[in-house]
DNA sequence: GCGTAATCGAGACGGTACGTCCGGTCTTACG
DNA sequence: CGTAAGACCGGACGTACCGTCTCGATTACGC
């Protein structure tokens, strides 16, 4: 749909049937196999396909995982916000740790770490993810924070991409790096910790 | 050296030469062919040594790579501290910036890509690395903030944990994720904004 | 055009450039990329038509390949007459060099290949191979042998069927088997001993 | 053994229950599924035995077959010989039968036309066969003919290899191009013809 | 110093997956 | 309805590596 890195058959033709089936059967075999075992032919096997169906319509292993990742949150339909009660920092608190919770489903956890190691060593992949998946997200944070900012919660010349990356950074590099425990309180000292900074306030 | 994870034959009869041509193999080959295509076969062609050399000594390929980075590393010898002019932000920032120019220079990017990817799939050598590559490092950040919070540059009930993670993640989480410039500038931003916090300071 | 072995769609509306169309390319192509790497595809696109009109009309590849060498032949027309000049052994010498000529000739060797092989895989083809190909040629020959027999020349009571395939039967099987320089000579060798037949003539 | 057309690897340290179980299979397979459908995939399955170990000892699918003919015939030892009674007409009708026989056996049918394929598409192959198969039983058929040249029963200036050719020719090639029926009485009548030659005897 | 036991380079082995090609069927749009 | 085009499922192709194994040929101990 959005990761045809290659002159494109003709899309009219192209079977819907098949596309799902294919995108459906690699993110359930990278739940059962793991990442590591995870391949094109298994994926054809499992979707009842032709390998060459894959081929024609996905550029690399990584573009296959990435489109169920996408078919995944496009059923999601509108933009996400995120919540606001006014009160910003227990707004953070609850979505970190959702987010922490997220992280640590062992059904998620596997086709998670498939995609940002896909990321990690595909730019293009990378720049699809930072507009459709991530982008939006990412608008989201902003948006709370900014409206948070003119709440007066917020410091009046936050810069607010880095202040979203302050808060979201630590917990996605604990996860993927294994660096330390995962846990609603470390959520928590995290959000505590951006929002006063680290020089004294008196 | 550090990462047998099997019962180890005699490493007293073990050929020194042979384990440093694949270490070095391993780690030419990761900048030459990227990860992708880096092969135990090719490390063992381009090392001039069996398959069963490699296979006897390392469980597997992260293994190689992550001992390859050892060999980079434990040639330093004595543990790494931070600078410490006594004013915290320049400091950071020159260590940033650092960071950023050695994250950005070609040589380096792909064999640290490979290792983070190894990383996350692999939660033994993620131990390992804690131990041993990160562990020490990490020591000098909270070294130099403890000392920074002893001048009463810093809060005195600062998460130093948290507020290394929250100095570093985002500079590595750009870097992993292709997730936007990596500029000495932007180092500038996240060592301001970590130090303010995002609340307002009257 | 005879080959056709299941229920035939409505023939009158066949189109027949494109029949022609790919009996060309497929003759072209069985010379230059030889018979093994033949296939429905490159006869498709080479001769811009869609592979289901090659399937509709021929049921193998041997069909269409079989059908190029009716094409050819069917251009002559007239059944064939070998030549009479009232001497057998000059006759047949003539003859016998001729065909010893064509089957070295490199435009026609590779295309002979394939149409023998597929009819000796092929009993169905055999079949309409002998009735429509090599029905008139062996009944040309019969002929000659007639003709001198009425003359005195041949035994009364000799095997005409025999001894047609005792002349040509060695000329083919060296062709086809390389089991033996095809020359002139040895056309000539052939047709004075089936003649003089192998035992002593007092 | 005598079909390696490449830079052999070390034979020295080849499998000798692999090459057999490969050739087994070969020729199982050629009964089983036919020519056609005979697959180097299917190979490798049966004999259980990896696809490489194939392409590592033969160049071709034809060279496969043909080694599994070796094998077969070299089991039998020492050089054929054909019975010799005195009586030239009678031994030759015997041992043409028994080939008629031969090639009317299902068993063989398959393979052998398997192998008159490869030949007639590999000169190579065909080399081989030359030397190794039709080579020691070309040489008993001439040397049957010799036997009867001295007894006085065959022409003095017989060309042996023409008459060879003459008497086994026409079998082969009723047989592989399905071009008449193929009976002991056409085996006694082709003798008989080629004796006597086609001319009148007075 | 001398067997002997382990490591070494080499590479064959049974396998799995790769990415490509083609076979034969089916669908679409056109004439 | 026949056609050109081409997507589809299936499956074989020949290659690259996997991780295991077996070979001599060096080693380096232990006796």
């Amino acid at each position: 749909m959005a990761t045809q890195h290659r002159a494109a058959p003709n899309a009219a033709r192209r079977k819907e049937t098949s596309r799902q089936a294919i995108l459906a059967a690699a993110f359930d075999l990278l739940r059962e196999v793991g990442y590591a075992k995870l391949s094109i032919e298994g994926i054809a096997a499992r979707a009842g396909v032709g390998k060459q169906t894959i081929y024609r319509w996905w550029p690399s292993k990584g573009a296959v995982i990435f489109d169920a990742f996408l078919l995944l949150s496009a059923s999601e339909g509108e933009p996400p916000v995120l919540p606001d009660t006014g009160d910003l920092e227990t707004d953070l608190r609850l979505v970190l740790r959702a987010t922490v919770e997220e992280l640590n489903d062992p059904r998620y956890d596997q086709p998670m770490r498939a995609l940002a190691t896909e990321i990690a060593h595909d730019p293009d992949l990378a720049a699809v993810y930072a507009e459709r998946l991530d982008g939006p997200l990412k608008e989201a944070k902003r948006q709370r924070l900014r409206s948070a900012q003119q709440a007066g919660q917020l410091a009046e010349d936050l810069d607010l991409d880095v202040a979203v990356e302050m808060i979201w950074s630590p917990l996605l590099n604990r996860w993927l790096h294994h660096s330390g425990p995962l846990t609603a309180e470390y959520a928590d000292r995290v959000v505590a910790t951006a929002l006063n900074g680290l020089r004294p306030r008196h």
